[in-house]
RNA sequence: GGGCGAUUAGCUCAGCUGGCUAGAGCGCCACAUUGACGUUGUGGAGGUCAGAGGUUCGACUCCUCUAUCGCCCACCA
């Protein structure tokens, strides 16, 4: 025997998975209709968590599975340099060395966090390999390779030639902290208090005022104008004058502007274009001066020198102070208002005026749109698809401009004479070029990360060069996060019908978060996070990818539970086991010959795997890898191990037996790659590799046949339940008379119900097996056969209650009229048998009185 | 303020187009047993499918409302 006691996950594993790297079965095969999956790129920089065990499960099962149905299977590993994530952990190791990113150039810079991130880069890719993801890994693409920069290059050029670049001064997202901007869906909100000041602003005869509502008083001294509604009443007769600012005493206008709601606050709007995004649009509208008190360190500045260097909150207490020192101040109200995060640090995120790089994303958000609304790509869930869409037609237009040094550098140059123009050239690594006489210099800003991953499929396919992985464009599906699908989905959607005038990627699959065993999200300042590895090292790789994607719906998050992952150890185990039997009969070198079913349990397993392997196909076709694997858990468990291999004790076949366990390995090798692969080069099935099987097809049997062993098993059913009641200890004898199928099946009676004999008799006595309907006696004393009595009221009770129910449903006349016939017909039989087994309880309860 | 999702056995969750007695794993109870497997076998207990209405011959499934929990989006000072 070669297969050892019980499975040992860790003995076999890493050998198994060198076997198919080495022998190349990760590699596209160059034949077959193409099957392509892109993995979203983990982060170079970190270890992978168990959401990453649950999503790589996921996209090697398919990858596998299509792989077996003879597809062409490529699945494309890939790895992050997660911009900012990776230059926070970074920035906070230099922080340790007390250093300060100001110390260095850009060059230094970005070739620390490369060494930093080369360093750490391997254990991220053997994780994965620990996980079994039939990743080609020649294809591996780094989002900083130099075919990333010179696609992402080619993609920004040409949305610089058909005008949909701008670079402009806006409000952007601003994380004082990390000194960069962010889009907008970067940023986290959040409800908090606050307050809501009034605040007077004095006309300039200092008679009159007007009174103001703001949250930021600190912004004040930024204001530039005071808006109203047009149709305000109270204030009609203002506008088009002039107020003093308060502290400053700075003149400053009244205006009218749409946006004002009269009826929040005074109806009054201090506006300060520097420091909020609508006030700045307002400012655009009636060109305000744009003036800006908080700096990029979030210090004020260019505000008197009491005010000068503090923080924003801080400054807030002093202006409320010098406020009301000279009585201005009007009153102050608590109030719930959404204030937005960096996600990263949590401190607030201020908007700031900056000279930024922006995309006009309408025209790629309408195409994009269109596209999911004409189907050309569908989503698993489906009802993800309309958020999408929405999504698409609220988006603004997109800042790609970080100022961060680890990233793509975006490969712009100003002129020095003329800061209005910028020319495009990928000399990045030059701080200054000179075109046509002028100096110009470079940007020192780096791409937003999404922008260049947002590229990522035909990125990594190649498609734009025409590279030989081109025919895998678009991806057969893209599996990732339902918590991306903004962020990531749709810029791939936007920025590949842009760049190739297709979809990239036919199919999006969204999977849930795995949150904790309290259903808590993990997060690592709670402290709540699971070692994919630790589960792996104590369970098995195949344990944790059946524990982790088993009984899980699509995008749906939800608990981590390790009785699931104890569940998928078990039925490696069971699988290992059957192989043992098996290998015990057939020993090591069996080839599978010609399959000859000849007992009623060969022709019954060949019909239950044949509807497995095709319900696992519909399932998977479907993306329902719960219902998939259950099948496939239930067949092997179920079918296999508790019925055919038991029966098998009596009537061993043994090419059926090779059969049945190598469509078993064939079934079970998407959902447990390692343990099946382990058996099949342990039995040497064949002299190749079990990852490059083909799919089992449908083999021929005997439909009655089958069913008749289904007979013999509603015999032993019913006859383990009757002696599950009687005395125990002791082995009982079963009696029939004038049964053919009894007669053909007497041993395998006898050994799955665990029976003393199995004899024909003329004189049947003891306790009938009325629910089969067959010849069939237990062989009890009448002692025994009196105390049973109860046990058979029992059931008669319930059997009649069933019959009670069936017959109401077919006295309904409407149930008659309009039900399907076929339901109707399967209702009658279902009563006519069901009285039957009434009359045989009845009959057997008299014998016994 | 909008939108989405969840609520099914003690726990973690399935249940696809409405149709047998609502399922799985783990846990629980009883029994068995050790030449495939104790990571086992056999039998069993356990659910008024969140609540209230409605549509239907028939509702866990479709519709409306309510409650609780969660997520996402939104520039209200």
């Amino acid at each position: 025997m070669k297969l050892a006691k019980s499975y040992e996950p860790n003995n076999y594993e890493p050998d198994i998975y060198a076997l198919w790297e080495t022998s190349g079965a990760f590699k596209s095969r160059g034949t077959g209709e193409p099957y392509s999956v892109v993995m979203p790129p983990p982060n170079a920089n970190g270890n992978l968590h168990l959401g990453h065990a649950f999503i790589t499960g996921l996209q090697d099962i398919l990858v596998r599975y299509h792989r077996m149905k003879g597809r062409d299977a490529l699945y494309i590993p890939g790895a992050d340099h997660a911009g900012f994530e990776t230059w926070v952990v970074f920035e906070r190791e230099m922080e340790r060395q007390g250093k300060s990113r100001f110390d260095f150039t850009r060059e230094q810079l970005y070739s620390q966090v490369w060494d930093f991130v080369a360093s750490k880069r391997g254990i991220m890719e053997l994780q994965l390999r620990a996980l079994g993801a039939s990743a080609s890994w020649e294809n591996l693409t780094f989002t900083l390779d130099e075919k990333v920069i010179s696609t992402v290059y080619s993609t920004f050029q040409k949305m610089w030639n058909d005008g949909l670049i701008h670079r402009g001064e806006r409000i952007v997202n601003f994380c004082t902290t990390h000194q960069t901007s962010f889009s907008d869906i970067e940023v986290e909100y959040s409800n908090e208090k606050g307050k809501l000041w009034k605040i007077a602003y004095p006309t300039l005869d200092k008679i009159g005022e007007i009174v103001i509502a703001t949250t930021r008083p600190e912004t004040l001294l930024g204001d530039t104008a005071i808006a109203v509604h047009p149709d305000d009443e109270r204030y009609k007769h203002l506008i088009g004058t002039r107020v003093l600012l308060p502290i400053l005493e700075r003149e400053i206008p009244i205006i009218a502007d749409e946006y004002v709601d009269a009826a929040y606050g005074t109806g009054a709007l201090k506006v300060t274009p520097g420091h909020d995004p609508n006030d700045f649009e307002i400012g655009q509208r009636h060109n305000l001066e744009v003036l800006q008190v908080i700096g990029f360190d979030g210090r004020m500045v260019n505000v008197p020198s009491q005010f000068a260097g503090l923080t924003a909150s801080e400054a807030r207490v002093r202006i409320l102070g010098a406020l009301k020192a000279a009585e201005l101040l009007r009153g102050e109200s608590e109030l719930e208002h959404s204030v937005g995060h960096c996600y990263k640090c949590k401190n607030v995120i201020e908007p700031l005026v900056k000279d930024q790089w922006f995309i006009r994303i309408k025209p790629l958000a309408k195409r994009a749109k269109q596209a999911i609304e004409s189907g050309e790509v569908t989503f698993t869930p489906a009802s993800r698809a309309k958020a999408l869409a929405q999504y698409f037609d609220n988006v603004h237009d997109w800042n790609i401009s970080r100022q961060i040094p680890w990233g793509i550098p975006i490969p712009a140059f100003q002129s020095i004479v003329n800061p209005d123009d910028w020319i495009y050239d990928e000399r990045v690594e030059e701080k200054t070029i000179v075109v046509n006489g002028t100096t110009y210099k470079r940007e020192e800003d780096t791409f937003d990360t999404w922008f260049s991953s947002g590229q990522w499929p035909f990125i990594t396919t190649d498609y734009l060069n025409a590279g030989e992985l081109k025919r895998f464009y678009p991806l057969s599906v893209m599996e990732t996060g339902a918590d991306i699908l903004y962020q990531w989905v749709g810029r791939m959607l936007m920025l590949g019908l842009y760049a190739t005038d297709q979809v990239p990627f036919k199919h999006v699959y969204l999977n849930g978060l795995v949150n904790d065993e309290h259903n808590q999200k993990m997060s690592k300042s709670k402290g709540n996070v699971i070692n994919p590895m630790e589960v792996l090292s104590e369970y098995g790789s195949d344990a944790l990818r059946i524990g982790v994607v088993s009984n899980r719906s699509a995008g749906q998050d939800q608990a981590f539970a390790t009785s699931k992952v104890i569940a998928g150890r078990n039925f490696c185990n069971k699988l290992w086991n059957i192989a043992r039997f098996i290998e015990d009969k057939i020993g090591d070198n069996h080839v599978i010959g010609e399959l000859q079913p000849s007992s009623t349990a060969d022709h019954w397993i060949i019909r239950q795997l044949n509807t497995a392997a095709q319900d696992i196909e519909t399932h998977l076709q479907n993306y329902r890898f719960s219902e998939a694997i259950e099948t496939m858990y239930h067949v092997i468990w179920d079918d296999v191990a508790d019925w055919y291999v038991e029966a098998s004790k009596i009537n061993p076949n043994n090419e059926m037996l090779s059969w049945v366990l190598s469509t078993c390995l064939k079934l079970a090798h998407p959902f447990a790659p390692f343990v099946t692969e382990t058996i099949w080069q342990s039995l040497n099935f064949t002299t190749g590799l079990l990852i490059t099987e083909s799919w089992p097809t449908a083999n021929d049997y005997d439909d009655i046949a089958a069913s008749a062993f289904e007979r013999v098993q509603e015999l032993v059913g019913e006859a383990r339940y009757v002696i599950a009641d009687l005395p125990s200890g002791r082995r009982y004898t079963l009696l029939y008379e004038n049964d053919g199928l009894i007669d053909d099946n007497r041993e395998v009676l006898r050994h799955l119900i665990k029976l003393e004999a199995v004899c024909y008799t003329d004189t049947p006595r003891g306790l009938r097996l009325a629910n089969s309907n067959r010849e069939a006696w237990i062989d009890i004393d009448a002692d025994t056969l009196y105390e049973h009595q109860s046990n058979l009221e029992v059931r008669l009770a319930q059997t009649r209650t069933a019959a009670e129910k069936l017959k109401a449903r077919l006295e309904n006349k409407s149930y008659l009229e309009k039900a399907p016939t076929h339901l109707v017909k399967e209702t009658q039989d279902e009563l006519a048998a069901t009285e039957a087994t009434i009359e045989r309880l009845v009959n057997e309860l008299s014998v016994i009185s």
